[in-house]
DNA sequence: GCCATTGCGGACAACTTCGGTCCTCAATCA
DNA sequence: TGATTGAGGACCGAAGTTGTCCGCAATGGC
């Protein structure tokens, strides 16, 4: 029934709208009798949809935050607005999101009607880079290394060495790894006939596509590590913390370049971590959300009472969780 | 027919996660013969959503960029990524996108997990805000308020006017509406009776959600116009462009805080457009896609080159958009 | 030019679902 | 208590779904 499926796509759409429908209204908006509306409730909670309802006068329905994400159904206005905001984190202003921003915009931008894709680009010429991106990445060069990653094309693209010698590269893409500080792209080099690791921000991409190619095996398991040791990264704080919890707990927790878990016993673990300052290494120590010890370094310490704070006056303006009032 | 619709959803999912898909592969990941999976295509097309498709030898599926917006389906790490890029867009970071990005900011945190949820609060206490935001708007603060107008909800907050005196308001609030450089809540106050415009970055809100009011008549058509009007906001640059279109053609082109359009004739209008640089007003008049005849003030003009210039260079790195190589 | 591969889509049949109608029950609130 | 609103069972004709089988068309390597 294409007309359901449809209309529990609508249905869906009205609920990202609104908070609270009548019965009624949801009912006659989708031209169906309030029969059918409650099956398509029902329907749509068998698919996941946490849907709350309330009986009597003044009743009706509400979609509440299920334990999965819905499809975000979204308005033109509004899918500029994610792509740029995407961009601006992909490009370094939000620590610790990075690799997932450009994931969601190389999706979003496949998908993005011509129209909107203008508009983005207009707006984007206008907006600032964040400042403290130490040496800025195109959005559209990194959204579209992420397409060819995703979707196995070979790529070519002009490099510039550190040494400042440009070169023509041919690659099979594999991943972009991002050490929180810069993006890197890890590919098969063609012409070399091995892999490489490519500062992104020294990459010129040409506008061509390549053929798909198979897909090869990674140079190594841990692609955020591999790079790490390419690149001597020297991250300027270090701490070693132990955590109260055991180690397969908190593993795929955090991205990977944060640090690394080792186990103690059952219930407790290592967490040894490096970042460019220790408010960002704070910060990922209160992501992890799992019991800690810390008695050193003083300033991570200093940090984590701050981020505390921060985190406890941010939380405190929150949105209220009632159903109804 | 309810897996069905689940497949069709499970479809659109595959596709935004990669461009290419043999039908044998989509096949077997949907668990179908693949002349079910022909039909399920078919149903999209009918859908609107543009699925191109190619024979012989490494063919296959690949969805396009249509006219309309498909829903997004993302996973975690680009939900919470999705969430922070909003936020800093609304903040004012991306000028011109600031009441979508509200918009989209509300519908995805009233269904983001709270596990995720959770996440993004933490993320965001260590990200900075935007620099150039005058005064710093909480992000919460807005979506929360966002919330209320959409949910038609009452309101109470604490409120610090001009003079700096504090009182408690007790709202049915209306809309937000984004000057440009701040944020301002029009809203009913139900103690005084009146239509009040509020500055969001005074506002305090409480916890406490309120009973669901019945909208009010707004104040006026053009709220934008009513609360520039009401807080005497003077742009520094002005200009009279003259738009080689109907002025129906470009009427709610843009946001309607930027200027006026007058109609001359049946192919041309005056647009009368004030912002606080010259670059954000030479960015409005590329946004708006038409012919327009420009003289003067000279530092548009040259504004306008600059813009044409980045835009092209923006536009020329782009993604390519073949069907297949 | 041949041939394997891959997508296209009609026809059919068994089966399932859909959606309107009609009904009674339960919860909520004035 | 009565009005309102959601819940959901029963029924039934109409409509959609899916796998199977088929021949056709496009594509690219040999």
């Amino acid at each position: 029934m294409l007309e359901t499926s449809a209309r529990l796509l609508r249905l869906l759409s009205l609920f990202q709208g609104r908070r609270y429908w009548a019965g009624a209204d949801l009912a006659a908006r989708l031209e169906i009798t309030s029969r059918t509306l409650r099956r398509d409730v029902d329907k749509l909670r068998s698919l996941g949809y946490p849907i709350h309802s309330t009986s009597g006068a003044e009743g009706g329905y509400q979609l509440g935050a299920g334990s999965a994400m819905p499809p975000l159904l979204l308005d033109d206005e509004e899918a500029v607005a994610v792509a740029l905001g995407l961009r601006y984190a992909a490009a370094g202003a939000i620590e610790g999101v990075e690799e997932a921003s450009v994931r969601a915009l190389s999706k979003i931008e496949q998908i993005l009607p011509p129209r909107l894709g203008r508009r983005v680009a207009a707006l984007q010429a206008v907006v600032m880079m964040p400042p403290h991106a130490e040496s800025s990445v195109n959005a559209r060069t990194l959204s579209a290394i992420a397409s060819a990653c995703r979707d196995q094309e070979a790529l070519r693209f002009r490099y510039r060495d550190h040494a400042g010698a440009a070169s023509s590269r041919s690659v099979e893409p594999h991943r972009l790894v991002s050490t929180g500080r810069r993006w890197y792209l890890v590919a098969w080099d063609s012409d070399r006939k091995d892999w490489r690791t490519f500062r992104v921000d020294r990459i010129q991409p040409r506008l061509t596509a390549g053929p798909r190619v198979v897909p090869r095996d990674p140079p190594a398991q841990d692609l955020a590590a591999y790079v790490a040791r390419g690149i001597s990264y020297a991250p300027r704080c270090r701490a070693r913390i132990k955590l109260l919890v055991a180690a397969e707990a908190v593993a795929g927790r955090l991205p990977p370049h944060i640090g690394l878990i080792e186990p103690i016993d059952a219930h407790s673990c290592t967490f040894e971590a490096g970042a460019s300052t220790f408010e960002s290494l704070a910060m990922h120590l209160v992501l992890l959300g799992v019991d800690f010890e810390l008695t050193e370094p003083a300033e991570l310490v200093e940090q984590v009472r701050l981020l505390a704070k921060r985190y406890a006056r941010a939380t405190a303006g929150g949105l209220s969780q009632r159903v109804r009032s």
